[in-house]
DNA sequence: ACGTCTTACGTACATCGTACGTGTCGCGCC
DNA sequence: GGCGCGACACGTACGATGTACGTAAGACGT
């Protein structure tokens, strides 16, 4: 009566998939670090023996460069032709905010994988569609993106703190200033505070605004769209 | 006569130290890639036994540490007051590019560890100093820091393929090109060999540009030094 | 001569990625 | 029905890794 187990989902086992196990090292990894994933770990998320998992991944390496695609593949990328060029570069830019803040700490791994699938593509295209509607030519248009996309990738290393060398480390050892000799060092010790309080969202803005206004002074061959 | 052993350096063995382990370990990953690192490898490499290290290192992690350490100490921070801010915050965005040149394949090692020594705080004391130089407030000093860091970060990863993840596919995939419909990608496609052609340099300066231009038309509070 | 400190070494173990062989299940075909 | 066959989950096993621990050999003050 009760007892059909091949029709009715047992629940416990969903089949396993590529995708099931990409989001099981997505989750570890958010939780526990990069460091913590390993295919052992990962197959013991699923209630699943370790040789299982590499029915559907080749390796470790491929692993990881699912994890990287299935984090791009939530840059939220929406698009409204119609605004102004400057609105739609700023979404563009702070759509990679938004990525690097839900998958802090799969970013490094984010970003020292290759992406096969065009899902990479996008926001290549975007920013230079965006170029292109601002009126710059070909050239111009993919340093625009490259600038771009500098910026967007380092001011997101710095706020989640997967960069842990540059300043970051004068917020994460505030402790330690005491001992800091004003003399070496006067702005750091000078402008402490600043340097303690966080306010990562107008940090960022602030950044994103200089390198717009920047761009809208610069000459451009065509006319603008808008 | 000839076989005073103790006082005339014999040669194969200089004496083990930290700083020739992380030197071993630094000619390592730029040879082999920062995977290859293991500490047999780098034991092998200075003729010595594995456990030998650990007298003068006390893990893994911080041999890394000592590795990022090392390359930050070689950026060239010489700077001259006398000249326009413009052309020091230049200077400094620049000796980032250097060794970020120097060193590729530890970049990622360098930025994902931490760095006890006063030598990380350097850059951080430049640009402030310099942003204050410019006539900026406290506040937006430490703004333009982060923005400065963020950019020289971001663009040293993209040059160096350590971030292969945006746009640098675009430039390593070019044989899949042909497969991609231009009708999803047009500008990607369009501007294929602008994406193609490689001129790190001015694409840096571009961006470099950028940001100084902008922080040039910034208004601010006190009359700049210059 | 003798303890103590420093440093190099070797052994041993847990954990990792993964090559390879085995078992089970479902499905098309006779 | 029987039967072969591909797909998939599993277990075992091997080499490589980081490092805890014990040992030995020289340096040096007493």
């Amino acid at each position: 009566m009760n007892g059909d187990v091949t029709s009715d989902t047992p629940a416990p086992r969903p089949v396993l998939t590529r995708a099931r196990i990409v989001q099981a090292a997505v989750g570890l990894i958010e939780r526990e670090g990069a460091d913590a994933l390993s295919m052992r770990r990962v197959a013991a998320e699923l209630g699943v023996a370790v040789m299982s998992l590499y029915n559907h991944v080749p390796n470790k390496g491929a692993l990881l460069e699912g994890v990287a695609e299935h984090v791009i593949a939530g840059l939220e990328l929406e698009d409204d032709p119609s605004e102004p060029w400057q609105t739609r570069a700023r979404a563009l830019v702070r759509a990679f905010r938004k990525v690097a803040h839900d998958y802090p700490r799969c970013m490094t791994i984010v970003l020292t994988h290759k992406i096969d699938t065009q899902l990479g593509l996008r926001p290549a295209e975007r920013a230079l569609a965006l170029a292109d509607a601002a009126g710059f030519d070909g050239p111009t248009s993919v340093r625009i993106m490259r600038a771009l996309m500098a910026y967007a990738l380092g001011a997101q290393l710095r706020e989640t703190g997967v960069v842990k060398t540059l300043d970051n480390l004068v917020e994460t050892q505030a402790e330690s200033w005491a001992k800091l000799d004003a003399a070496e060092f006067p702005h750091v010790v000078a402008l402490s505070e600043e340097l303690a309080s966080h306010d990562p969202e107008t940090d960022f803005e602030f950044g994103l605004d200089l390198l717009i206004t920047a761009l809208d002074a610069l000459p451009r061959g065509r006319s603008q769209s808008r």
